[in-house]
DNA sequence: AATGAATGAGAGTTCATTCAT
DNA sequence: TATGAATGAACTCTCATTCAT
């Protein structure tokens, strides 16, 4: 302990990232505006009036919240609809199985469609973030479907597959029943 | 004295009805959250205490609306599909036109799936009429599919259908713009 | 009713003296507070508005309430008292008698105490009728005592019978147990 | 600095026993229910919202109150009738002197009386404790009395004095005038 | 006489946010 | 950095009362 008071260690005790991932799950599961910044302050082993020292207000967490998300959609799921080592229908069953697991009805359904219809209403700072997510995700598609339908069928299959999954998510949580998008992923499949 | 009468008569009381309409009104452009019962009031053109009048709480208004909103869909829309004197895809034509109309993003998008989401964290009272109604419909396109394809094939079609519709809805919603609509219905068409 | 009409006959539904009656029970179960215009209105069959053409006010039919059961235990239970054509003793338990089964925990216990704790804080226009009560109460026991005790001494007793009765419907009410009660009779009695 | 952070201290947070004194005069003299949330933060010098800071709800603040409350009486005036250094009558008498001056008019009476009578139609979660402090005190007036008498001519005894204090504050109350507080503790007096 | 409609004032409670320490 | 304290605005809901019909 004294060395640690010399070396002025900070003793983070918690970081952005952290908050982040934090927020992340209780604005996924609870919804946006049910969950108060006192529930994420103390789901980050805080106090509200600390909270604020890594966030200026709720918007700005889920903010950041949506552009997290959305980076780790982009970079780590959506992208590999591009690895052409592997083949199209293995590469599609791959992104089924992620995206199935994100969207079960126990974590939440989907984050971004539910925030979308919490806040439709409102413009919020991250509306241009939640707009951006589901371009990401219709272009990697649309690229995807390209390799083997021409470019204008293919974007109407990417448009047609991300409705599928929002529509399945929003009845796997209102039915609590995964089967649902199980449908969804299984119709998606034989698109390619 | 008669004339008198009419000139004393606008003291127009507002009805259950009436405020039902309203309500439907402002809860499908803002949300249920977000509307509040002074909002609510208001637009009936009462004081807030007046309100409790005609219902007794926020759920029960919502509770209210969503019934009334399910039987109609249920008695004037849905019921189109199974009228067999008319050619099937004239009838899906139909019914895609009203319901275009219906969850235009200007009109606030699907009045269902906004509250399935926005109280997908709680268990209102309103709960098992949301269900309801997505049964309702899902049972109303299996029949109408039924005509064509075999039962276990409509059935599909008639879930893949719903999530489509409602997948649709919320882009529209999101994006302000109601080409997903047209794109989502247009699909439908091609099912009959 | 055509005859009924000419005759003019008012079809009193219900007269301010069940009205009385019926508030009395409200009052003395619930308390006078939690008691509402609606719960009066609703207990005599009819509507909030269509009470306020028996009783400008809350406190106007709590008056009437008072003054009525003043003059029902004036004229009733403490005139007994007086009545020397019955043996001391057995007047005393008369009194008793009734007493213990107005005070039951199951009636609500004292009327009068508990409108006097309820509304000591404010001046509400009973409160002379229920000082006046207790007045009443007090004097009937007074003369009863002076009976075999100097005058003194008899007005000790009368005001140490009412302070153990009320203490002991209090005691009744919070531990809905009337054997309070008992205990506080059975001592009044030893007094004559 | 010590001088500077004395003279910059006057922030003078509010404390927990500071609210619970507070509270507990103003139900007191004003009643429970008539005592708003607005009442006690602005007596403890809060705005409403911040009162919530300290204490959940009003019932819960009504709590601690009762609790506090209580264990004053416990610990601080019941027990001096175990005291048995001190000659029964002396204990009898600093007894009553300290109870007298609390359950003068001029303060609200007795304040678990009043509390009594006021919630008797409800089950406020403070109703255990409300009963506990009338058990303490007859218990301790139990012991105090098997001191000089049989053990049930004690309980009865200890019962009675409780009805009979607790009936004179009713009426000390409700006239205004502490002499039946008087008379009731110079009876208590003549048991020892 | 009866009522449905309307209201204003106010209740308890919640919560994002600010800020001194 | 961390926090407890404080706040203001808003929320849902209650209720005694008024009044036109």
């Amino acid at each position: 302990m004294t060395v640690q008071k010399q070396l002025n260690m900070p003793i983070q005790k918690i970081t952005k990232q952290e908050i982040v991932r934090t927020a992340l799950s209780l604005f996924h599961q609870q919804g946006y505006y049910i969950t108060t910044m006192n529930d994420l302050a103390a789901a980050c082993g805080l106090k509200k009036g600390s909270f604020y020292h890594y966030f200026p207000s709720k918007e700005a967490i889920a903010e950041a919240v949506v552009e997290s998300l959305r980076e780790y959609y982009k970079r780590k799921i959506f992208i590999q609809l591009q690895d052409s080592t592997i083949p199209l229908r293995e590469r599609m069953y791959n992104i089924c199985e992620l995206q199935r697991a994100a969207l079960s009805y126990t974590r939440g359904g989907c984050f971004f469609g539910n925030l979308v219809l919490e806040t439709a209403h409102s413009n919020p700072p991250f509306k241009d973030n939640l707009k951006a997510f589901f371009q990401d995700w219709q272009q990697c598609l649309t690229v995807f479907f390209a390799e083997k339908y021409p470019e204008n069928q293919a974007q109407i299959l990417a448009n047609r597959a991300i409705m599928l999954v929002e529509g399945a998510a929003m009845m796997a949580r209102l039915y609590q029943d995964d089967a649902y998008l199980d449908t969804a992923f299984e119709q998606l499949q034989t698109y390619c």
